[in-house]
DNA sequence: TTATAATTGTCAATGGCGTGACATCGTAGA
DNA sequence: TCTACGATGTCACGCCATTGACAATTATAA
């Protein structure tokens, strides 16, 4: 049903849905925001913002959460039941305390009123990044002749033939080959593939790196992609250079 | 080897460490924060740093990224090898894009140069209080007389009995008892207790409400504490009212 | 009231993940 | 060089998460 995002917008920039009920607010971020090619369209309260974004398809909504009729939680609330488009949301000084709540809901950051043009624009690019690393490209990268991750599948292509990976060894490699040519410490592979409540848990590296090994190398005992820097971590081979 | 924070400092304040090799950034920064009571300490590069914390163990650390010596990445890596102390990175303007690396090396939040006053402590004050909701308190939940939850262990304590419960069951309740008295959607409890790649597998929901009331309910069948709201979500009892 | 569909609850099978024990390798010091 | 120790690699087992099939319940409409 929800159909992905569109709307091409002059010089590569967004189309950017901005809802707030104060027009002054609006023509704040309109100003910077075109200033930068986006494209804005706005609403002035939740029931416009979710008709404009069924409508529009804006690739980031810029979110107010004090509004009459409906407010921005409640929408974002109604919002993520069907769309996982980005929301940024915009909250007034002393509304701090509800932020996690909003987080909860779905939100993917938040901006304390007031803020500066640059705050806006940084939080906004940061955003689309993400977004954009997370379904943007072909998804697979082609790290030799015989070796292609994929990106969005949990799967490598081995001398041509389509390997499974399970959950984590695909989140490890992922994460190992996104950071080719640097060597990655035990503690931060698994901050980043496992969460941050794992410390001393080096041993989950080695394992699932040897399960990886197993699938994707010629000769496991002699790794030419996932390298061991003794003491330190593991490195993937830089195939960029 | 690593220490639990410590430094008492006047009025319920907090020990505060400033890396920063800009005298009028520290300057800056302690004017505001010893305006709110903390006390505040400063480093000028890495090492200092490293030195300052192994031996005052301050509660947070506000560390800038561009320094000679050591800079702040480095700084961070190192610190992380041994101790989860709260780290709020500082980056100039221009160095966004290296943001998202910091917080792979584990820091808990980052404030771009230039920030008001007000962005700093409510920063600051977002990180200590989600550090001290993470090992504050007792740890216990006595939701009535027959069940405590502890937020610390993966168990309860039902009838006297001592009940372990696994990871996801765990994770589940204790959101659920954070929550208590509120409707949450099934989307919110996966996004919040499986991760947000979960989209549409509701069916989880379902069971491991069902296997932690086999392990809470008096009579499974007619809960008590976990109440179903029927097309929306579930409930945790309001047990405080 | 009854039929129907949607939602929720239950059960069982499968395979991934965490865990410990142990083998092997690499490095530094004797 | 040899030895000892720490780091890394390997293996096997048991628990837990996921998945699918299906039953029961509730709401809605006929």
């Amino acid at each position: 049903m929800a159909t992905q995002a569109a709307q091409a917008s002059p010089r590569g920039g967004k189309t950017i849905l901005v809802v707030d009920d104060e027009p002054r607010m609006i023509d704040f971020i309109r100003l910077n925001l075109e200033h930068e090619q986006h494209l804005v369209i706005e609403a002035h309260n939740g029931l416009e913002a979710l008709d404009a974004i069924r409508k529009q398809l804006p690739q980031l909504v810029l979110l107010d959460i004090m509004m009459p009729e409906l407010d921005g939680f409640e929408t974002l609330r109604l919002l993520r039941e069907y769309s996982e488009i980005p929301v940024i949301l915009l909250s007034a000084r002393g509304e701090e305390r509800d932020i996690s709540y909003g987080l909860d809901l779905g939100a993917d950051d938040y901006i304390t009123k007031p803020f500066s043009p640059r705050i806006l624009l940084s939080r906004i690019k940061a955003v689309l990044r993400r977004v954009e690393t997370l379904d943007g490209g072909t998804g697979s990268i082609e790290i030799d002749e015989r070796l292609t991750v994929f990106l969005h599948e949990p799967q490598v292509r081995v001398d041509g033939e389509v390997v499974k990976l399970r959950p984590t060894e695909f989140r490890l490699l992922s994460y190992l080959v996104q950071h080719a040519g640097k060597t990655i410490p035990h503690r931060q592979l698994l901050r980043n593939v496992w969460g941050p409540e794992y410390r001393d848990e080096a041993h989950y590296v080695r394992l699932y790196v040897n399960y990886l090994r197993e699938k994707i190398e010629v000769k496991p005992a002699e790794p030419a992609y996932i390298l061991t820097e003794r003491g330190f971590g593991y490195r993937f081979v830089d195939f960029r250079s």
